[in-house]
DNA sequence: GAGGGAATGTGAAACAAGTCACGACTTCTT
DNA sequence: AAGAAGTCGTGACTTGTTTCACATTCCCTC
């Protein structure tokens, strides 16, 4: 599963999502090709980048004339598995969670919202955005194959319910929470700490006031 | 304002509002040391990363003994400016937006989401979480002296908001929205693009499968 | 007030990512 | 059919970040 594709730096990982989505676009656009810079415009990533990250998948492109978007689209249509759909559990149906089950992120997008849980009986058995929200109790027993958990919980609930959640067999967990959780090597835990993010911003502005400098 | 600090490398500042969070914690609980080995569990960075970290700020530990809590804790008071509150403005109030004004990072924080905006009836007129929605028409009357944006409108909006956002002087704008908004260079765009996170672990889950290395 | 133990601060090395710049090849034009 | 223009793929370089490992320093106990 991870064979020649596990030299790929991180760096490149995430950026394949947005040059899928982007790409996606541009067949949609009925556009036949692209070159680098064109979508380096787009998504804000500069030229030779793009260009090195599509190498490492080997030469996708053509000298002097760029890319065929529907190759481009195909191939990370591929390498990015986007015809199996991955199931994701949220939990904690609050402010973010609900914001979450309404979006869904199924827009071109290999990953649904299958399920919520919550401990407020004031949410379960409501449906939000077509998703059911279950009792967190019932946790363990409804689970099942979904692999990957978004976790928005209240911060003190987090090191809990992540312990359930890796117990019941969860792989991957996305953490919204501000709490850092511990988990088992064999589990990813990616960390979106928005309250974080903004204050890095606000710090960014006061001491690195950029006047004619880089944007990012 | 960037004085010495701005030799401070950009990882480094991105980690400064995770590490005071954590003191704060620890000063809550009446800790009054704790050394870099301590908080690194905490935080789930190397400690000696921790320690570089705060090297770039001076000697702020003692060989030997570790931290002072307190004296860390006023130091990143004032390094990060919690003294002073940040206005901030959001733009949209969906989903995503409804969400982060009932929340407004306000626990302990030196931000504060001083109004909404919106383009819908509905929204406009009302307070959510103590924040007033103002119509969109407003934004230029009504920001006056916010400097950093919440961008949380529908992506095809995303642009033409941006672009009067600068233009009323905006310096920051965090943006949530798939679009990746062209901004002048004295600007600057933090991108959260949740969809990409999600798809991003799911690729790392699949391609990457750890399974008795790191972490993250 | 001397010795042991603990943890910092930091050179130096290792690693990771980003950028430059150019040869090679493709397509387009005339 | 040949030359011009365009764009990829990549070796070499640059920049940025993390990690190692240890001499140094400080606390604390006896
Ligand atoms: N809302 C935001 O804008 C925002 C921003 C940054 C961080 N966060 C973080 O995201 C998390 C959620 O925030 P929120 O605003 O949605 O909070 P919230 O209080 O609105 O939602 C939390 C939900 O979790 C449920 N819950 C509580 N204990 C539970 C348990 N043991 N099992 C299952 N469900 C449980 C509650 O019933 C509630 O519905 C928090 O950790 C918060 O710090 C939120
Ligand atoms: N909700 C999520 O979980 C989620 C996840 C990932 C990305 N996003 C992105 O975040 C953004 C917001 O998502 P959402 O789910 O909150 O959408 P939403 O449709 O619920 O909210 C958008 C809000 O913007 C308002 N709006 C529309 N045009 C406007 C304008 N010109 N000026 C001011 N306000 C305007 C709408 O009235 C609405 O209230 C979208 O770009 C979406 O792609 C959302």
């Amino acid at each position: 599963m991870n064979n020649e594709q596990n030299k790929i730096p991180q760096a490149t990982a995430k950026r394949l999502p947005l040059y899928y989505r982007f790409i996606n676009n541009l067949h949609l656009q009925g556009k036949l090709r692209v070159s680098s810079k064109e979508l380096s415009e787009a998504v804000k990533v500069d030229s030779a980048t793009i260009r090195r990250d599509f190498s490492y998948f080997g030469a996708l492109g053509k000298k002097g004339y760029g890319y065929n978007v529907e190759y481009l689209l195909k191939f990370f249509r591929k390498t990015l598995d986007q015809d199996e759909v991955t199931k994701v559990s949220l939990i904690g149906v609050g402010n973010l969670g609900t914001a979450f089950l309404n979006y869904n992120f199924m827009k071109n997008n290999n990953t649904k919202i299958e399920m919520g849980f919550d401990a407020s009986t004031e949410k379960v058995g409501k449906e939000i955005g077509g998703v059911p929200v279950h009792h967190i109790d019932e946790l363990e027993a409804k689970l099942e194959d979904t692999t990957v958990a978004i976790l928005t919980v209240p911060s003190s609930e987090a090191q809990n319910i992540a312990e359930r959640l890796v117990k019941a067999g969860i792989l991957g967990i996305l953490n919204f929470t501000p709490a850092r959780i511990t988990v088992p090597d064999h589990v990813r835990v990616h960390h979106i700490d928005l309250a974080v993010e903004l204050q890095s911003l606000v710090y960014f502005l006061k001491h690195y006031p950029l006047d004619e400098e880089e944007t990012e």
